[in-house]
DNA sequence: ACTATAGGCAAGTGTTCACTTGCATATCAA
DNA sequence: TTGATATGCAAGTGAACACTTGCCTATAGT
C-alpha cells in the first residue's frame, strides 16, 4: 500500500504529471502528453505517459473517468495527507516505569 | 534535491531503517543490522544497511558523526516537512482578469 | 604485537524499471 | 463504410537499483 505510493512518487515525470493535474484536473492523455512536451520540454512517447498514469492510478493518486473515446485523469491527494506522520509524529514510547 | 529524497524514500528497507531511528537516534550501523534482523526479520547484509544508509544521507535524512571507531546515525526530518506541499496547497492560480 | 570490533571500498549479479516499438481496439465524424 | 482520433496491450531493450562477496583500513582491548 505505502510502498506503491511511494514507489509512484519516486519518479520526476510522474511527479510533474500530478503538478499538471494539480494545475487542471480531468486530463485526457493527450492532453498530459502536449503539457509535458510544451511546458516541460520532456520528449516522451504517449505509451509511457499511458505507463505513468497506470502507477499513478494504482497509488491512489490518479482517478479516471470514462466518457465515449475520452478518458479523463483526475487527481486524489489523500493517500499524500499523512504518509510523512510515521517520523514527523512518532508515536509516544510506552513508559518502562508508570509516571505519576 | 527532491529526487534524491523521493528516491530515498521508495524502498521499504531504507522507511525501515528510518523508523528504527525514529525510535531510538544515534544508532550505530551494527545496532541498525541487528534491529532490521530482530524486530523486522530482515536478512540482510551489513553492506547492504551501509549503502542505504549512504542514499539516506545523501538525501538530507540521515546525518553522521564519528567517534573513534564508532559512526553515529541521527535522524533527521526536516526534508520531509514540505514535499508533499506541491500537491496539497497548490500555488493560487493567476487570474485570468482582475478581481474586483 | 596480536586479536577482535566497527566500518569502508569496489566489482559482480540478478531484478526492477522506464521507455520504445508494433499492433489492436473503440469511438466518432464524414 | 472509410478514416481519423483516443486509448490499450504486449514484447523487447538498456539502464538503474538492491544486494552480495571479497578484501582493506582503522580503532580499541589484552
Amino acid at each position: 500500500m505505502a510502498d506503491d505510493l511511494f514507489k509512484a512518487l519516486a519518479d520526476g515525470t510522474r511527479r510533474t504529471i500530478l503538478d499538471e493535474l494539480t494545475d487542471k484536473s480531468g486530463q485526457t492523455l493527450f492532453e498530459i502528453c502536449a503539457r509535458l512536451s510544451m511546458k516541460h520540454g520532456l520528449g516522451i512517447s504517449r505509451q509511457a505517459v499511458s505507463q505513468h498514469l497506470a502507477v499513478l492510478e494504482a497509488a491512489g493518486l490518479v482517478e479516471t473517468r470514462r466518457e465515449g473515446r475520452y478518458k479523463f485523469h483526475d487527481l486524489n491527494v489523500t493517500p499524500l495527507r499523512h504518509i510523512t506522520e510515521r517520523w514527523l509524529d512518532p508515536p509516544a514510547p510506552a513508559p518502562e516505569k508508570e509516571p505519576s
